[in-house]
DNA sequence: TTTCCTGCAAAAGCTTTGCACGCAG
DNA sequence: CTGCGTGCAAAGCTTTTGCAGGAAA
C-alpha cells in the first residue's frame, strides 16, 4: 500500500481489497478467484478493477505474474521473497514457499556460462501435497 | 508420429503437418503461430485441428506447454526437458533454454522435505543478456 | 475542484464444442 | 465398410476498452 502511495497512485478501497485478497491467503490465484475473495469485504468489485489493480501492482513490483496450467494460466501472487520459489499443489492449488534451497551456486555458475547479469530468478514446483495425496 | 501411431491413433496429413511446423524450428510457438507455419504445407489447415492435434500430442508427452508472457501465454514446444529452465533477458526480453543444469537431486530432496508427490518445475532466471550490457 | 479511479457494458481474443463430410485403416 | 479425424461455424470464456459517474487529494 505504501509502495503504491509512494509510485503517486492513490489509496483506494478497491485497491486495498485487491491487495488485501492476494495476501491474505499467501497463494497465488486467478482474477477471478481474486474478485470472489475480494467481494467478501466490497461485494460492488468489478473484475475491471481487478484486472486493472493487477497490471499496476505487477508494474511496480508488489505482485508476480504466475504460469499455472490449471487456471487458465494467468494467476497472481505476492512478490516477497518468500516467494521466489514455492511449491504448488496441483490439486488444491495452495501454494506453499520453499525456503532453505539455496540457488546461489546454480545461478552463478549460469551467469558464468551464459554471460548474463544475473538479477533474480523464480523457481515453481509442482505436486501432490500430502493432504491431497490422500 | 510413430508414437502416434503406437498409442493407436492415424497418422494424418493434418497432424504430420502441425508435428512439422513445431519441430521444424526448434523454438516454440503459439497455436496460431503453428497454424500459420502448418498452412505453408495444408492451406486449409484449421486452428481447431491444431487445438486438438496440441492436446493429443501434449496427453502423449511429446509436447510441452510453455509459459510464453509475449504471445498469449500458451505455447508449445518439444518436449525436451530444455524448455523447463530458462533465463529471460529484462531488457529485451528474448528467453533462451537454460540446459544441462540438473535440479533432480534438489527436487528429490524437495519432495522428501516436504511430502509433496513432486510432478514437474519451472526454473526462470531474470537478467541482462550479454549483448543488453553494451 | 480537478484528476484519477471505478464499475458497467460492450468489444476483442482465445479456446472449446457440435456436426456433417471425408479419409485412414 | 466403419469409425476416427477434419474443418467450419457457433458457443463459451477470458481479457481489454470506452465511458460516465464518483471518490481521492
Amino acid at each position: 500500500m505504501r509502495a503504491l502511495i509512494e509510485a503517486g497512485y492513490s489509496n483506494t478501497y478497491p485497491r486495498r481489497v485487491v491487495i488485501q485478497a492476494i495476501a491474505s491467503a499467501g497463494g497465488c490465484f486467478s482474477p477471478f478467484e481474486i474478485l470472489e475473495r475480494g467481494r467478501s469485504w466490497h461485494a460492488r468489485l468489478g473484475l475491471t478493477t481487478v484486472y486493472r489493480t493487477l497490471d499496476l501492482l505487477t508494474s511496480l513490483g508488489l505482485v508476480h505474474k504466475v504460469h499455472h496450467e490449471e487456471e487458465g494460466c494467468h494467476s497472481y501472487a505476492l512478490a516477497d521473497k518468500a516467494h521466489e520459489q514455492r511449491i504448488v499443489c496441483e490439486r488444491c492449488h495452495r501454494a506453499v514457499a520453499l525456503e532453505g534451497h539455496d540457488l546461489q551456486a546454480l545461478l552463478e555458475a549460469i551467469g558464468q556460462e551464459t554471460g548474463y547479469h544475473i538479477k533474480g530468478h523464480r523457481l515453481e514446483v509442482f505436486g501432490v501435497c500430502p493432504n491431497c495425496q490422500k
